[in-house]
DNA sequence: TCAATTAAACTAACCGGTTAGTTAAATAAT
DNA sequence: ATTATTTAACTAACCGGTTAGTTTAATTGA
């Protein structure tokens, strides 16, 4: 027999200061975001916040934990496990690419992560950096295997693609006063996902597949 | 004319400080950063800080000037004004590509800068990361303008390029765990290097140049 | 039906450790 | 002597976290 008020698992007041945390750690860092500001930004009495999330600390590490537990199941999910490699690398880049679109927090919340010297992030390496790392390179090896990809060192080609799409949308907010227009906007991201996909293919396979220069390119596969 | 002790221009103390700070304000971000760690970590009273650099900020603004100095001499200087472009955007990464080993610190301190949404740092776009990225896609265009490299983007293959070579360097404190060997370490350099140039190269010349797998290629052009 | 009960959700005010920044006085160099 | 340099001690403000208490609403019993 239930007595009192019925818990709600998630209510709205967790999830705006959930939310406004993902913005003020994403653009200040864990150090340098205020509660006191999340709080307001969330429209909570700062007390909401230790409420339900006990600390700053594990404040942080819920935003992290549920960008990445939506990041996995974009990402790992092979839409045709039996296709090609070149075709499987592209998908999995064109995912990774939509999820950086849509969450533009993300990049640099994990980006200051990275930076972290700590040993406090040992957790994410291992829990999600470690699977997220290794399937790329398996992705790159079974196109080496399958004489589809040059003979690349799988790592570093990993390393190349994911600082080639990370570093765009992590330096957003500085490239937009350099190049004097939103990165993030709709058009620039279709641009940046064309060119990051176009540098791939011609960085990594051996053959070239010819491209009639008047001709579209049938559309594009996704 | 006795005007007394004149004060010196890069006092020993000033240097540690400056050092030390650096060092802090790369693992912990400025927000992050303890001036009295920076002082013990330098060998000097937290005073001395003050002395020397007025306050926090103005610390940190020059810990980024110290190095945007630095790489500025390095970077901007042609070893070869009339070379080929493909020699001259080759000179050009291993200079950078130099740059960001021989200072580990850089590329976290830039990185933070470059995902700060606040306007403080319009000074950095301007004077430095502005020039230095129009620099880039200069010799990019050179290289489309001679024939050399394929119609790309100038401006999307310098974030591709940026991209890979900074994020190899600022996420080498988590990387570390996740390979399981120290990615600073001088042979780890030079497959990132190499890897680099290579991925390059495949990702934007129009022609690549026919190499033999047995022939050792001659000594590298640096 | 309807007040009593109970637990969840929320608030305002406060606390105490931390941290950027200051000061006054001593020491070193010329 | 005079000025640059260095130090320990200090202060004011900030900020993460707490507390004591209030409001809201689901449930129950008569």
């Amino acid at each position: 027999m239930k007595l009192g008020r019925r818990k709600v698992e998630n209510p709205a007041t967790a999830r705006r200061i959930l939310a406004a945390a993902e913005r003020h750690f994403a653009a200040q860092g864990m150090a340098g975001a205020r509660t006191d500001e999340i709080a307001a930004d969330a429209h909570a009495n700062k007390a909401m916040l230790y409420y339900y999330f006990g600390n700053k600390r594990r404040l942080h590490r819920a935003v992290l934990e549920n960008l990445f537990r939506q990041l996995s199941k974009v990402v790992y999910t092979p839409p045709a496990p039996d296709a090609p490699p070149r075709d499987r690398l592209r998908a999995w880049v064109n995912g990774y690419f939509d999820f950086l679109a849509t969450h533009p927090n993300y990049p640099r919340l994990v980006q200051r992560e990275a930076m972290d010297a700590t040993p406090k992030i040992e957790w994410i390496a291992r829990e999600y950096f470690q699977p997220f790392f290794k399937h790329l390179t398996g992705l790159i090896s079974d196109g080496i295997s399958a004489g589809e990809f040059r003979e690349v060192d799988p790592g570093q080609t990993a390393f190349t693609m994911l600082g080639a799409a990370a570093f765009y949308f992590a330096s957003a907010p500085v490239m937009r006063q350099i190049v004097g227009h939103d990165l993030l906007a709709p058009h620039a991201l279709e641009a940046r996902r064309r060119a990051l996909l176009d540098f791939i293919e011609h960085g990594l396979y051996r053959t070239h597949p010819k491209r009639k220069l008047e001709d579209p390119s049938p559309a594009r596969s996704r």
